[in-house]
DNA sequence: ACCAAGTATCGATGTGCGTCAATATATTGA
DNA sequence: TCAATATATTGACGCACATCGATACTTGGT
């Protein structure tokens, strides 16, 4: 996965032709959403009581190895879509619900 | 790709914690406009004169070949994304918005 | 019946990436 | 300093899929 932050890109899919390098981009976008953990990862953050979830707690609920959650954490992290707080020896995340718009409003109908 | 059609499958990401099966079957939605490709001829289709468009017609303009654009077509088409109509020995697709929104509308903010 | 043009399918190829076990790094506490 | 716990990194493996050339199928016209 290449982990750029996800930013706006580009006028709406249904407004105006993609160009290449926006198409680009914005599968890039997309391509961060097109995995199961990692929804699942953005959904229990998202609900989380305080809005936020050590990295600990977040690996059981998903069903994934350790190493496995720890680089899909990473992918959303470098995407900008969880922020990471380091405390003690615990990661902490929060969603940034701004970067998730990005994608969403390209999607605007006309 | 497996190639189901785009339906409603879960409340919104943010607003309740995903089950395994709702992840699935967003995650392949999402897989759907992970491509650049698949964005460019979706927004190409949506914007043209009668918001419709011959397979013919779109080949060029993203620089595919024809069995690499039918392919996509297909996919795009298989998943509700677009409407295909025979005309003689023509194809024409239409993208279907509503089918969009459920994506749209599954980052959806709290 | 035949040909030309549009489209779909097939087979092959290379790459991207999700996954895990093993290991490394970091942090806290005794 | 040492042990324990949390997290990240590494390396390897397998599969999904984007792509293309070649070919088959389909349709309309001659």
């Amino acid at each position: 996965m290449e982990v750029q932050p996800i930013e706006y890109c580009c006028d709406p899919v249904l407004v105006e032709p993609l160009k290449e390098a926006e198409a680009e981009t914005l599968a890039a976008g997309f391509r961060v959403l097109a995995d199961p953990t990692r929804l699942r990862l953005l959904s229990l953050i998202a609900n989380a009581p305080d809005g936020e979830m050590c990295a600990c707690d977040v690996t059981a609920p998903v069903g994934r190895s350790q190493p496995t959650v720890s680089h899909h954490l990473s992918i959303l992290t470098d995407a900008g879509l969880l922020t990471r707080e380091q405390r003690g020896k615990w990661a902490w995340f929060r969603v940034v619900p701004e970067r998730l718009s990005v994608l969403r409003e390209a999607l605007t109908p006309v």
